[in-house]
DNA sequence: GTTTTCTATCGTATATTTACGATGAACTAA
DNA sequence: TTAGTTCATCGTAAATATACGATAGAAAAC
């Protein structure tokens, strides 16, 4: 990408927003969410059994995910357990709910 | 990429669910989305005052968020109206919250 | 008719994402 | 010690995304 005018400033919310929302921004990450949300909570290993992909690909996954901050590690050698990071979580549903929450004017006569 | 192996089958939420993240997920994006959103609720022309990009650019992110059906564009030559598409704005809205909603269990001992 | 205004599209360059197999690191089990 | 398990990382290839300037098209203003 030339960036050779823009450097463009986002706020907080746009950026955090952006953040989240790439994160999410794969069906394979959703269901990788789905998976650690489900009733076993954390899983250790067996993720890919879920997941028709190469192992590489399903950490390389995890590591968006993690990066964003929606999911966390937990290293228990040789394994991994996985988990929704609770405290995150409930930062980027507010964000969502929020945007998406501020209402589509109803008196707006366009569509 | 290489598709030698894959070829996973998503439902239609990860699908959906993605599609909509994907559109979310650039801060520029989400600043489009909440101009459209402001009390003018629809925009012709003055977008661009608002977002110091290239006009090409814009255009392109428009097309993203068009694409993704968030939004609407209405042609009124020379001039084109931009407006949240209300009833996939719903869906969205609806898609996310069900996803966020489903809680992290509260008995689970990890994070 | 000519010019202006607004916007999409084209062409192009670079960055990022997505996917794979191979390898390595770390602990377990035998 | 050796072999097995689990997962991250490396190297690589191809697809997408992001950004720009230039150009084109279509109606409005003159």
């Amino acid at each position: 990408m030339q960036r050779t005018q823009s450097a463009v400033q986002y706020t907080e919310e746009e950026e955090a927003l952006g953040r989240i929302a790439k994160a999410l921004g794969h069906p394979v990450r959703v269901r990788i969410l789905k998976l650690l949300l489900s009733e076993s909570c954390c899983f250790t290993g067996q993720l890919t059994d879920f997941i028709p992909m190469a192992q590489s690909t399903v950490s390389q996954h995890l590591k968006v995910l993690l990066d964003s901050g929606l999911i966390q590690g937990e290293i228990n050698p040789p394994k991994v357990r996985y988990c929704i990071n609770r405290e995150n979580w409930v930062k980027a549903e507010g964000l969502l709910k929020v945007f998406f929450v501020s209402p589509v004017h109803d008196r707006c006569e366009c569509g």
